[in-house]
DNA sequence: AAATTGACGGGTG
DNA sequence: CCACCCGCCAATT
């Protein structure tokens, strides 16, 4: 496995509970601008067997844009669970929720990540 | 080998 | 707010 599905999964793992955090912010965290993509892949691959908070991850809007209606509506309980509240349409307000990892750490824990 | 496919993102109008 | 376009990139066709 390439280090860097390895450091997406370290991310997400690392989302505490009653946060949320975007595709786009765990690519570029994980060392891949733009690569918000692998992100959702990876999501969709790995969350099972790697056990990974994937209800925790939303759109840049803070839109919960899963497709399939069964999961959508269990992310909304399990965020709902954890308080986070989101509104009739699946959205969460990031100014409130967005986890903002502290980099310093996040090296220690994943490697090479970039520079800000 | 080339095209398609995502639970995406940012810019523009 | 919406529609549209283009960039992104690995897995799957």
């Amino acid at each position: 496995m390439n280090p860097y599905t390895l450091s997406v999964i370290g991310i997400i793992k690392g989302i505490p509970e009653g946060c949320v955090m975007t595709y786009g912010q765990i690519a570029e965290l994980a060392g891949s601008p733009g690569g918000a993509r692998q992100v959702v892949r990876i999501l969709h691959s790995l969350s099972k067997p790697y056990e990974l908070p994937w209800h925790r991850v939303v759109n840049a809007k803070g839109e919960i844009v899963i497709k399939n209606e069964e999961f959508r509506f269990i992310q909304m309980l399990h965020l709902q669970n954890e308080g986070v509240v989101c509104d009739d349409d699946g959205r969460v307000d990031l100014k409130i929720y967005r986890f903002i990892p502290d980099l310093r750490r996040c090296r220690d824990k994943l490697g090479e990540l970039p520079a800000f």
